[in-house]
DNA sequence: GATGAATGAGATTTCATTCAT
DNA sequence: TATGAATGAAATCTCATTCAT
């Protein structure tokens, strides 16, 4: 037989592996004036679609119909609705990591009741407002990998700073927080949230008397005293 | 009882309901042994599929693929996806209203301590059992409001109980559990559940210390004395 | 930082990739009476129209409009166009390795010219019949790797044929074909699938006396005797 | 010239003709230094990437991409994808319209086989030079009916140059080339034409045998004297 | 001349559901 | 009871082409 045939063409091997291709998903482009306002319509359109009916119940068509454009125009600057969903994201975990900076040291008195108090409703505040996007994020099974990373990490420095906050005006225990104090902020963290999940979902709670309480269960959750042996200790007992 | 709840959704509530003219649902038919056990395949598929991928992302073609039946069989059993996916629901929330009634009166002492921590742990077994379905519920976007209303008048009611359960012995209070008091209850149990959800999504934490900090917490959100003034007020300061 | 977090999903990561789904290409699947009727009209469709305007130009929805069917019947069959395409093209290739086969010893006399003049004419035949598909796979930018690879594998056994037909008969050459012959009998081949081709697309050439020009030229293209020295010799110059 | 030849496709005529009223293409336009640079880096980017992908995977956005400019300019110097492909096809013709008229008369002795052998060298030099978009022409199912039109009557001019060249020698047969010799150089043609698609499509062929073999077949291919009865005969039977 | 932006028709593919056997 | 087959609405995405600046 011909010795001589490699049967695979070099050349024009090109055309399978079509690269990525329609997209160039916008935000890298140079955007004039014209462009930019037609993304921040979607952005907006975005938003408004996924808060009203989730991820995947909002098809592409329904956020171009509300941004008042053309179904083409939304894949000049987002790939998919996944793509859009990411960047809605970006700007509420944006949002997050600001007051995970801003969370206050608790001392134990009056002054650092206050103090957490006035942060807890601030969160509360930023999660109504990107309520939309935080709550289909809450949703595992939807989001992409990396974004479930992203947030889960934004998360986990929450409640870190949570851990930070709550024990840093503890004399009496020069050794810092320990794990029980890491799980305890995770733990009111999530609680945080999913309060706020509720009353976004519809849920009428009040939201000032469960914004207290809220604080005061995060205040007893942290005693003066670091708790030994696996079991919370409160001071009095 | 909680009478803050409004247990509608306001804003998601407009995922498209297409094919709405199911056939015929079965269920009401008098099953034989075949029937039967066509059944229970296809409730077992539906669980394992919803588990690994969400209800969304399952097609009833996935379903009857892993139950080892036709596509015509399922119409026969179940109107359609959803109908399914509340079969399952139903079960769940059965056995949440199974641990309901099973909350203990907490003491103000070791054994209230120790039987609020054997509830907790059980809590968390029966969610991590229904993992795959609880999950899916807890996203209020995806269930129809049928299901959404059962779902949190169990959720209420598994509140109302704690509350109950966690004020039971306060002795200096006889106008028994206030508005504050159930509130608290509600933010521990979505506490409860976001952390076992966590855990269910493949989060790695540590079970057992969760549960002790699940259970201190719960333990010091419920002060022996009930609070004045808005403000939780630890024995101690 | 809390020590316990592992930010990737477990359970529930199975709903990015998405194994295949739509499509269970069938063929594997058992057809019944009517699933064959139906298939069979899809391939019979799916040539006319290939024929008549190209791979890339057709539509699904040509095939299935001509076809008498729907939309998703085709997907029931086959998981795209490519898919379709591949089946015809395995048609027409296994044909081709038919008549590799019965290339015959062309022996210097009358006789092996006529046997000679007989292939001829059955390849004519046999591509003019899978005209359509045969036209298509010669461009190479339009096949799949998979598929270019089969065909060149055919291309090249049948060139292996004509080469041993083509000397078998030399006496005086006992160490049988050379490397000569082997690029000779390829070249010829090409040859006659391009002559077809243009034939197949429309060029109105006398196809009787064509095929004896092709005879005649295969059969000058092989000596009796082998070539020395790169350069063709016919034995009596 | 062959009298056979109807260079208008029956068949696959059919291709989708949309999108007809290109815009004012521009060409006619006088073009300064600046739009002159711009035109050879459009034909150029055109030439790379028709060549990696064939005609209908390139997008006008792969070829402005790499031309590095705009959408928009490209239809300031094309009327569209084909347009651009047109002019490259043009420049491939006209050197093969060059070497029609370089084909040289072959004289039955070494002096001639000498020269057949310089001109196939030749031809496929300019092949391999000009193969992308060769290789796209031979395609009967993608260029339009003008192209394919002019592409034949190139190809039959080459025909009737290597008849005349071939059988110019001949001094027993004062009545010139018959149909046969018509019909042979044709097959012959096109037997170059494969072969070089095929070293261009990426198969591995040794090319300076390759050549040495097609000289020798089309040598062979035209017996000093002219063949009676439909059947070839070498001279000296 | 050049280019960012917009457009919308159309192609591909999926999937819940129904039906005839 | 069970099931293979069919259906068609709808979603996603692409791309040639035009336009305003």
């Amino acid at each position: 037989m011909l010795a001589v045939h490699t049967p695979s063409r070099q050349a024009p091997a090109g055309q399978r592996q079509r690269y990525s291709r329609g997209g160039i998903p916008a935000q890298q482009r140079v955007l004039r004036a014209q462009g930019r306002k037609t993304l921040r319509r979607l952005l907006e359109a975005g938003l408004a679609e996924f808060g009203a009916r989730g991820l995947h119940a909002v098809s592409v068509d329904d956020v171009v119909r509300r941004a008042q454009t053309s179904h083409g125009t939304f894949y000049l600057y987002f790939s998919n609705k996944e793509d859009l969903f990411q960047a809605l994201l970006r700007d509420a975990l944006h949002e997050m990591k600001i007051i995970t900076d801003e969370f206050p040291v608790v001392t134990r008195n009056e002054a650092g009741r206050m103090a957490l108090r006035g942060w807890v409703h601030r969160f509360c505040d930023i999660y109504l407002t990107h309520a939309s996007v935080l709550r289909i994020f809450s949703q595992a099974e939807i989001v992409g990998e990396a974004a479930w990373r992203d947030g889960l990490q934004t998360l986990f420095r929450l409640a870190e700073a949570i851990t930070t906050g709550m024990t840093a005006s503890r004399q009496d225990v020069p050794d810092g927080p320990g794990r029980h104090d890491e799980l305890t902020a995770l733990a009111c963290l999530m609680m945080l949230e999913r309060v706020n999940y509720l009353i976004s979902a519809g849920v009428r709670l009040p939201r000032e008397e469960m914004a207290d309480r809220l604080t005061a269960i995060l205040y007893a959750a942290f005693p003066a005293a670091p708790m030994a042996g696996g079991r919370g200790r409160t001071g009095t007992e």
